[in-house]
DNA sequence: GAATTTATTTTAATTACTAAAATATATAAA
DNA sequence: TTTATATATTTTAGTAATTAAAATAAATTC
């Protein structure tokens, strides 16, 4: 039986509402007791990441402007968790990367959890970019 | 091999912002050429799904205080896309729910995917949350 | 070496958000 | 009933986050 564009869009909205309740489920559960915003945190982990990042990096993974994304490392520098380096062969550019106070704070955010709750999250993150993978958009 | 619980996070990071920038993307595509926020859009399509919902339903959904949201729906009530109806069994509830302009303008937010484009993304949220609900945080 | 481009920062203004007080209705207890 | 307490939303005033545009500074091109 064919269902109508209604209903077609109807069932897009309501995954998608899960998605977005599952997703801020855990963003709380990570960024909770954290006296951080949901960005700065999650900047810190992009940092522990990818070790360090440009301004224009940073702006456009969060979707933000350039400015933004300098005010963010002025607050995370300002609490002494990342440093600005000038990179020698561009001096324009500047790779901002954590501190080791930075690094253990992230070491702290993750220990609200378990290695094992960690793993299994990890592995379901997994599966979903399978997912991604086999559908583009 | 045991991997260490620095490669566990290290792995969870990973794969969890491949799905922020997917889900960032989506968002992208969903928002672009729309003059409203994001949230904003987001609020309409919940209003799309859900019918009506009251300031504190909203307040929650989108991790905000009831001030923020009461905001919100000042916004698209001036731009005549909700409206407010005090509930008569208990008049201190406010419904708010789309008006006809409202619901044209859910229309068109979704007229740039293509029917198939719309199933074909909504079963890969649905394989998503089959996922979720497997996995439990 | 002058003009253009690129990367970041600064500035000023705007927008989004919070916390707390105010308003209004509902419920419960005396 | 009155009084007190609780609930839902709105208002207010202040703070935080964000943008757009100008400023700075280094790199590249012509």
């Amino acid at each position: 039986m064919e269902k109508s564009l209604e209903d077609v869009i109807h069932n897009l909205m309501e995954e998608m509402f899960i998605i977005q309740n599952k997703s801020n489920e855990f963003m709380k559960i990570l960024t909770h007791d954290e006296n951080l915003s949901e960005n700065l945190v999650l900047l810190l982990l992009r940092l522990k990441l990818y070790r360090h990042m440009k301004i224009t990096e940073i702006s456009e993974a969060f979707m933000l402007t350039p400015g933004a994304a300098t005010n963010m490392c002025d607050k995370l520098e300002k609490l002494d968790y990342v440093e600005r380096i000038r990179i020698k062969d561009d001096r324009r550019v500047v790779r901002v990367s954590l501190t080791k106070k930075g690094e253990e704070r992230v070491e702290a955010i993750f220990s609200k959890f378990s290695k094992e709750k960690i793993e299994s999250i990890s592995s379901m993150f997994m599966e979903i970019n399978k997912l991604f993978k086999k559908n583009e958009y």
